[in-house]
RNA sequence: GGGCCUAUAGCUCAGUCGGUAGAGCAACGGACUUUUAAUCCGUGGGUCGACGGUUCGAGCCCGUCUGGGCCCA
């Protein structure tokens, strides 16, 4: 963009020079442009909140000082309005009057202020001869010069635009503003929910020496100061494990992932993940403490377990969820019975009929998950447990009880994606060892999403890991699932490609 | 990876058959003491994503590249 950055004044675009000139008049003036400080003695929403319900054309006699960003600005002969919004939309008219403020006065606000400047405006707090809560001016401040117009108020920024300037979005989008504001109500209510059964928090390494914990291609990094290759985590998974071995036997993390893998409207690069192990629990355990924090993010956030979606579809995410098993799904998708003994070949030859373009290197288990996102997953809009998964695909999950060839793993389906998955953790160190092996000679003929042979991590299994109930849940998923909204909507900056000439 | 769509004023978008670039909002000048996307009169604002090609002439046709979106896999 450097177009909106030129050397000189000359090149720049109309309405960008213009305040430029204005900001430069009013130094020459001597008044600031960007003060240190301005009156300000309540805020936007206190106002409105003690002066609900007021008449119209009443004159309090209430003096304050009131500051919020120009949204609307209406200036007849005498008489100036203002529509004056701060950070969460509230708003209030701000009335300058010549008779109140005095003609210098009047003439500077109508010439050198413009929509999006920050002011600050002292007077009575009064409603307008059409009921308008206003503040009539007796004095006003400029608090911060906007040097770039806003955009249209009443059309929608494009998307693209939306994204990379959310700063703008934040402004003029309440639905922006509503988003921001949803992320923190969630994650107050996660913690809450996790606090309340006994989990403690932590924080585990986001650089680490080498990645684990899920099946993923990770970004790649360097340590100047070791000389060695860093790679930020795929996963906090063997972190928290070593957690449990060290007693602490309810514990979650809610933190940042990152995966060096395609984009599209439900994956971002970078994306917040809930994880949380519990010690003497399995995948049932902690199934139902998932099933709580979605239903508690729910109720904080729509105060109700009926959430509505922004097209305005609902979505009921109380009660107990179904559960599904994965290879009976797969049966009745393609019309065959299919288990986690059906031969690779078999899997093949229904792959090929179904039209699914298939790698050569993928294992059984693969196959079929494939096959079962290709068939079942836009049904699974109602939140849904999908149980059994393929053993050969979880490598750190515990075999079932009862199936062959399944590991006691779900994931949980809402609005046809996967918002979580949960198991019943492996924790025999001899088992998880030949796993990781065979996961690392994956890795060696070229699987990029195979993980490596953490030693330390297989350490800490040897001194004695307690049974537990382990899950991942996506925060911006679980987000999405709350509103509807695309990824890029509920990530305030996700990763764009930088803007060229 | 394949296919389709898209990029024009600060913002959102039109632009017909290839013939001097349009609107709304915003901006600038003027009028107006109760407006609510104020109204009225007037004015200015464009490297049509970038590069190359075809043509007497390209926003429009062709090619390459870049950004964005959608679908398929």
């Amino acid at each position: 963009m450097s177009k909106d950055n030129p050397s000189t004044d000359e090149e720049l675009p109309e309405q960008l020079r213009i305040r430029r000139e204005k900001r430069a008049a009013l130094i020459a003036d001597g008044s600031e442009p960007y003060p240190v400080s301005v009156p300000r003695t309540k805020s936007l929403r206190e106002v409105r909140e003690q002066h609900a319900g007021l008449a119209i054309d009443v004159a309090t006699g209430i003096i304050e000082s009131l500051t919020g960003r120009i949204i609307f600005k209406r200036d007849t002969g005498k008489l100036c309005f203002a529509t004056l919004r701060e950070g969460d939309g509230t708003e209030i008219q701000a009335m300058l009057s010549l008779d109140k403020v005095g003609q210098n006065s009047i003439d500077s606000w109508k010439s050198n202020i413009d929509l999006g400047d920050i002011v600050s405006v002292t007077g009575e707090i009064i409603t307008s001869k059409r009921g308008e809560l206003s503040v009539l001016a007796a004095s006003w401040k400029l608090a911060s010069k906007s040097l770039r117009p806003l955009p249209n108020d009443h059309k929608p920024m494009s998307e693209e635009t939306r994204v990379r300037m959310r700063y703008v979005d934040l402004i003029v989008r309440p639905e922006a503003r509503a988003n921001a504001r949803l992320r923190p109500a969630v994650m107050k209510s996660l913690r809450n929910t996790f606090a309340q059964a006994d989990f403690i928090e932590v924080e585990t390494p986001m650089l680490q020496v080498m990645h684990g914990g899920a099946t993923a291609r990770p970004f790649k990094s360097f340590s100047n100061a070791y000389d060695m290759d860093l790679y930020l985590r795929i996963a906090p998974e063997l972190f928290l494990k070593r957690c449990v071995v060290g007693g602490i036997e309810r514990v979650f993390e809610i933190n940042r992932n990152f995966r060096n893998e395609g984009t599209d409207s439900s994956h971002s690069p970078e994306f917040a993940m809930i994880e949380s192990y519990q010690a003497y629990g399995d995948w049932r355990s902690i199934g139902h403490l998932t099933r709580t924090l979605v239903q508690e993010a729910a109720m904080a956030v729509a105060g109700s377990y009926v959430v509505t979606h922004h097209d305005g579809r609902q979505m009921n995410l109380g009660g107990d969820w179904p559960e599904i098993s994965l290879y009976e799904a797969i049966s009745k998708g393609v019309g065959q019975s299919v288990s986690a003994l059906t031969p690779i070949a078999e899997l093949k030859t229904i792959a090929k009929k179904l039209g699914i373009k298939t790698d050569p290197q993928w294992i059984t288990g693969k196959l079929a998950e494939e096959i079962f996102e290709h068939v079942a997953v836009d049904q699974l809009i109602a939140p849904t447990f999908v149980m059994g998964f393929p053993l050969d695909t979880s490598p750190l999950v515990r075999a079932h009880r009862e199936l062959p060839g399944v590991a006691e793993k779900w994931d949980l389906y809402v609005n046809g994606f996967e918002l979580a998955t949960g198991y019943s953790e492996l924790i025999d160190p001899v088992i998880q060892r030949e796993r990781l092996v065979e996961q690392s000679s994956l890795g060696a003929k070229g699987d990029m999403e195979a993980m490596q042979v953490d030693e330390d991590f297989l350490r800490a299994m040897e001194y004695g890991m307690p049974p537990m109930g382990g899950m991942g849940m996506g925060v911006d998923r679980l987000l999405m699932a709350l509103t509807g909204l695309g990824i890029r909507e509920t990530i305030l900056f996700p990763l764009v490609k930088p803007e060229t000439d």
